[in-house]
DNA sequence: TCTAATCTTGACTATTTTAGTCAGGTATAT
DNA sequence: ATATACCTGACTAAAATAGTCAAGATTAGA
């Protein structure tokens, strides 16, 4: 089980822009150097969290990206949610076979991934943007 | 971030294991025939299991594989960790460069994936075998 | 109006991981 | 003896990951 950068760096680029966009856009390339992620990369993380109305973009010249709504508003849920970043639980193939997936016999595993799932999406879904952003201003000297 | 079948399987075989063994060993032919799974994968997975004293085995005719403890007693992250399945949060690659990991600065989503890695593997270590027979005995008809 | 900075889109690709397979062994009950 | 198991290591196809690359569309400002 492991965790992909689409949905780290995503989070970083958000806390970027939230503690460098004062009124103006942000670019992606100030992103890409201060945070040190692939421009063309970013673009890409970018596009879905437009989609999903996390991001809104100016194009042009002093153009770039801002929030569409405060840190604190924005679920890290949401953000994981719009760069696919999901928990999978491999659901067991075997349906027809032996039942899983069927009313009545599910496999043995199957209400513990369930159970999993639940416990990491509700995770992601108390935690915010903002709480991030305090959080590492505390931490950090 | 998604969960392997490794895991899965290997969770699934050893609930096999307890509901088939009274004192005989269970070979691994009958559990991949009962669960639907490679013979060869299971060997693979039992290796690792056997390597982390989850199950013992006895070889020749008439063998097969008996767990080492009471189901109640092997939690759920022992099985985890003994087939490779673990929260692998994606280290950031950028220590050197911007500081994270090193003490005073960390990346600002650092805290968060230690948080996430602690509360899955919470939510594994509170889990046992046992539990999980229990409760599907309860759910299945 | 030109141009540089910026977003936009879609196709492409190398690497790694996953989920196994395959081949050949070793041990032991009968 | 021999069939039934475990044991081990190398191999591989498919999928996912983590990007790169190319060509365009928009707009601020000179």
């Amino acid at each position: 089980m492991k965790l992909t950068t689409k949905g780290r760096y995503a989070v970083m680029a958000l806390a970027d822009l939230a503690n460098f966009s004062d009124q103006n856009p942000v670019s992606l390339r100030d992103i890409s150097l201060r945070q040190g992620i692939s421009l063309n990369y970013l673009e890409q993380i970018f596009s879905k969290l437009k989609k999903d109305d996390i991001v809104k973009s100016i194009r042009g010249k002093n153009g770039g990206y801002i929030l569409t709504k405060e840190p604190s508003r924005i679920k890290l849920s949401n953000i994981f949610s719009a760069v696919d970043e999901k928990v999978k639980t491999l659901l067991c193939k075997r349906e027809s076979k032996k039942g899983c997936n069927n009313k009545s016999t599910k496999c043995i595993t199957h209400y513990l991934w369930d159970d999993l799932e639940m416990h990491i999406n509700d995770f992601f879904d108390k935690k915010n943007l903002g709480d991030l952003l305090k959080n590492n201003l505390e931490t950090r000297i």
